[in-house]
DNA sequence: AGAAAGTTCGGTACACCT
DNA sequence: CCGTAGGTGTACCGAACT
């Protein structure tokens, strides 16, 4: 009997949602993302259905690119209460099979169990989803968390041929070099593009590159923990512990673009003191305290800038994380047009008792 | 006295998901 | 040449502090 973790991460989530409270939508393409208006500038999309993927429209695309390429889309704006709601019906589903269920973000969780055929479960899996909820989605199966996390790619609908798969893929020892060898080293889960570029400096662009590189020489450019961590990756390793214990936030943050750049000190500050009361409103409503505060500035040219302060002590003080956040904000030079601000508050744990 | 070494803090880079 | 959101987390580095 081994220890199996399968990755179980819904389809074009937003989009799905849309779809199974608006079923005459169904089949046509699908634009989430800012308000819905797909002329609203500096708004970017959030989900694309497959339907809507077709013309090239993907997730992180401006608004406006999209409408460009798929003018016939529907376009519809986030509802965050949507989908929160129908993220804990499936995780609720998920729990409700008895094995540990480690939650990451809206649409994907790691289940952990113990049996001898993780296939079956993941099938059981899609199907009670699917006839609970309407809502489809894909599993991964392996023995960690990164594994399991590559092969759900492979189950993906866009990765099935003509309606021969079944949305469950494994991914173990005994074929990942074959399946993944000769792909590019960011189709590792944990590589973007800034590492693979680094890593294409010394001559590696494959798993299988990467999976034979002398450990030494990782660690010499990435730090001793990136480097092992990559390593460990490319040879197919990965996070083997699936937790249930409830996900404590170190952080809250907002941030907002502005639809036309600020010049005005007293917008910026305005803008900062709103931020900072949502957020703090958010946190103490959870009942978290403060233990620093960060503020950030991305001007008109996109330069991105953060700075922070711990606070005496921790602190739910509106007046103090407001006077803080303006203190910061004023550490910058403020002389080009801004472009978005954000604040972030990071939290002391939460105290043991009642 | 001075070096070494650990801890905290601010700041940055980068990763992931939609 | 155009346009590039929002949210959260970890790693790492240098400087300050101990």
């Amino acid at each position: 009997m081994s220890t199996w973790v399968l990755h179980v991460d819904l389809d074009q989530f937003q989009a799905a949602v849309e779809v199974r409270r608006h079923p005459e939508l169904a089949g046509r393409p699908i634009i989430v993302g800012g308000n819905g208006d797909p002329a609203e500038p500096r708004k970017v999309v959030t989900c694309a259905s497959y339907r809507a993927r077709e013309f090239g429209v993907h997730a992180g695309m401006p608004l406006r690119s999209a409408a460009r390429k798929c003018p016939d889309a529907v376009f519809l704006p986030l509802d965050t209460d949507a989908y929160d709601k129908a993220s804990e019906e499936v995780m609720g589903l998920l729990r409700d099979f008895g094995y540990p269920v480690e939650v990451w973000g809206w649409d994907e969780a790691y289940v952990g169990a113990d049996v001898d055929d993780p296939v079956a479960l993941a099938k059981q899996i899609r199907e009670v989803i699917a006839a609970e909820t309407g809502l489809t989605c894909s599993v991964g199966i392996s023995d960690n968390k990164q594994r399991a996390k590559v092969a759900t790619g492979f189950g993906k609908p866009r990765a099935r041929g003509n309606g021969h798969a079944s949305g469950v893929f494994m991914l173990t020892e005994a074929n990942w070099m074959t399946v993944m060898g000769d792909r590019p080293v960011d189709a590792l889960w944990g590589i973007g593009p800034r590492t693979a570029k680094k890593l294409a400096g010394l001559g590696i662009t494959t798993v299988a590159d990467l999976a034979s590189t002398d450990a030494e020489l990782l660690t010499s450019t990435f730090g001793p923990t990136t480097g092992l961590w990559i390593l460990l990756l490319a040879k197919g390793g990965g996070d083997t512990n699936v937790s249930a214990d409830p996900w404590v936030p170190r952080s809250r943050s907002h941030v907002v673009t502005f639809p036309k750049d600020l010049t005005e000190r007293d917008e910026m500050e305005a803008s900062v003191i709103d931020l900072a009361r949502q957020t703090l409103d958010e946190i103490v409503e959870q009942g978290r305290v403060v233990t620093r505060v960060a503020v950030t500035v991305r001007t008109k040219t996109f330069y991105t800038r953060t700075k922070i302060r711990k606070l005496p002590s921790a602190s739910v003080d509106f007046n103090l994380i407001k006077s803080t956040a303006i203190d910061l904000l004023n550490q910058f030079e403020l002389d080009r047009p801004v472009r978005l601000l954000g604040v972030r508050l990071e939290l002391a744990p939460p105290t043991g008792g009642y």
